[in-house]
DNA sequence: TTAGCTGCAAAACCTTTGCAGAACG
DNA sequence: CGTTCTGCAAAGGTTTTGCAGCTAA
């Protein structure tokens, strides 16, 4: 199922042009898929959907890629509760956070935004003056469909 | 500095008993060094500290134990957003969950409780009918020391 | 006694690094 | 044209697996 995607604030493509980050053919290919993709993408099935329209592009570029974009703050890494391994799986990142519920039994990643998520985060910075740069929320459990 | 531990049901070790599990001496060594841990420890500097008591015990025996302390719900497993690599930290399942608040420039690890963070839960659970049998909520961010 | 744990060695898996050549601006 | 990116090969770090021997109950 799709994965609904918060708006952002543009492509990030043209995010990277205006902060003088140099654009290439296979950054510009990375970013549009980690942008138009329905499931979050871990590096792997990442270099395999864009070698599929570049077979020379190296799964090195791609890490190296994610590397910048991470450092950045354009993408945010998930681990949903490592369901499948110890790999990431890359989303850009959303205006507004969200909560990444994974499902223990089918594997389902819902996204999950709230009000109380944003107070909970206000809290933390007011309370210990801790100033967050990002925030991840996951929990694992059974979804909806998954319940005896 | 100390992390302040919730306090726990019981001993992992007396609780692996009541539950049917095999205590065995390598057992027992790694579930006491996890429950008197200051720091979240990973799986290598674990490794370390139990070797210390116990020079034949093997990493892997490790890895299995911790692999069966979390089929158990036993421990969390944290990633601490990644500051120090890849590699995993592991706590006792304290009674309240808590917030792991990660500084980007000292690497400081301050534990957070609140009841918002309690109300988010309860949230999730009903609007999404969505049972939750591990969260985990990771910040990273400065902390108070390190803002300019 | 016997099911289950453990050490050892090896492999698997994900990710990073060094270097020479290519490409962007 | 110089700086930065990229492919290639190789290494690095963490975690898992297979198997034979050991141990708790």
């Amino acid at each position: 199922m799709p994965i609904e995607s918060g708006a952002f604030r543009r492509p990030l493509a043209q995010e990277l042009i205006s902060r003088g980050v140099r654009m290439t053919r296979r950054r510009r290919l990375l970013v549009e898929i980690i942008q138009g993709a329905e499931r979050h993408p871990d590096a792997v099935s990442l270099w395999q959907r864009a070698r599929a329209q570049d077979a020379t592009l190296n799964k090195v570029t791609v890490y190296r890629t994610l590397g910048m974009l991470k450092r950045q703050g354009l993408v945010d890494e998930l681990d949903l509760m490592h369901l499948e391994g110890e790999k990431h799986f890359y989303e850009a990142r959303p205006t507004r956070d969200h909560i990444h519920l994974a499902c223990i039994k089918c594997g389902r990643i819902q996204e999950f935004e709230s009000s109380l998520f944003e107070k909970l985060k206000g809290q933390i910075e007011r309370e210990r003056r801790f100033r967050i740069e990002v925030v991840r929320v996951e929990a694992g459990g059974y979804c909806d469909r998954c319940q005896e």
